[in-house]
DNA sequence: ATCGTTAGGTAGTAGTCAATCACTATCTTT
DNA sequence: AAAGATAGTGATTGACTACTACCTAACGAT
């Protein structure tokens, strides 16, 4: 069959859905999204969106979901790879920055839902990765002090903070600059 | 005259206004600030405000005035104040972390401004200010470099960005932990 | 081929928002 | 004390929002 049907099956329009709205965060304020520009862009009306999500926070909420579950699975395939701690760390960086790369989104979206006020589900997702990213970190480090690579007296917490707040760096540094690419040119300077 | 007059003086008004919004930000998403809730905390009218600024944008523009004006200034007393430019570094990164503990809705509305997608004179302003703060720390590393304080093989921008990065991590960090004390406990480690 | 199920369209509703405007209260000048 | 100027009120407007109810078109199993 060439053509496709006229109708998608929920699960892929969900899955659509999602991406989309990563597309759409790419290109302006993830706080002013809205389901209409959502659904055009998936050349769908606005009301239809409503079959597969109860409200928007849920869409939000898939997003997080999605978010979560691929970037958490490129850490974990990019460190398990490395042969040491500190090249683990490294290529955990490096795994982020090409992830951010290719959906220049998602780290908005992602501040943005921090920066609610009230406590959602979509905002406890976004707390919750981060709180498991920087587990994972805790324990590359920890890991690397034992083996000698690292200084022993490193405050772990704090090294956690300079690696996540390094990558936040370069990704305002983008927004500033409104250019993509150069978060990638410039990250192995730092 | 111990009652104060019902009516204020516009640059009295102005200047509460800004002070206000910023107080909002620091317990509520920036972006969904409206008008109303400022007037509401103000203790007047929505309608009264369109007296002194005449759009909403007008009020966020000077806010961002106030905070350029303010953090700038801050910065370059502490860096002058430092014997070196190591040292000059360090007291504008406490200066930095001061007045953001003070003002801690100041970092979200910056941040705020930065992730609108049109090209408003607010965050036209915003753009300026980091750019403005980047080239300082720029020159201090180059002159750190000169005497010998630092390395010579030190990329300079990449350290802006970590310096400024850095913040970011712990501004982040007290976003999830909803408490602002923190930042200051974790700095001196970092 | 038929019929129940599911995806999508159409046309709304209720609510919120920034901005406006005619009017009133207060202050200041003379 | 009168008059003009300024600060603030309160009601309203129109644009925009998430969400809904009802209907139609396409699908899939028998």
């Amino acid at each position: 069959m060439i053509s496709r049907s006229a109708y998608l099956p929920a699960e892929e329009r969900r899955e659509i859905t999602v991406e989309t709205v990563i597309e759409l965060a790419a290109e302006q304020n993830p706080a002013d999204i809205t389901t209409g520009a959502i659904a055009k862009r998936m050349g769908v009306t606005q009301g239809a969106l409503f079959r597969h999500f109860p409200s928007k926070d849920a869409i939000l909420q898939a997003v997080m979901e999605w978010v979560s579950d691929r970037l958490l699975a490129r850490i974990e395939k990019a460190t398990s790879r490395a042969a040491s701690p500190l090249g683990a760390l490294e290529a955990a960086f490096m795994a982020h920055i090409d992830f951010i790369t290719e959906h220049p989104g998602v780290p908005r979206m992602l501040f943005g839902e921090l920066q609610r006020a009230e406590q959602t589900v979509a905002k406890q997702m976004a707390q919750t990765l981060i709180q498991r990213y920087g587990e994972r970190l805790c324990l590359l480090i920890a890991d690397g002090k034992k083996r000698g690579e690292m200084a022993a007296g490193l405050d772990e917490k704090a090294a956690v903070i300079l690696f996540i707040g390094t990558i936040q760096g370069l990704v305002m540094q983008a927004l500033l600059a409104g250019d993509v690419k150069r978060i990638r040119a410039n990250a192995p300077g730092v």
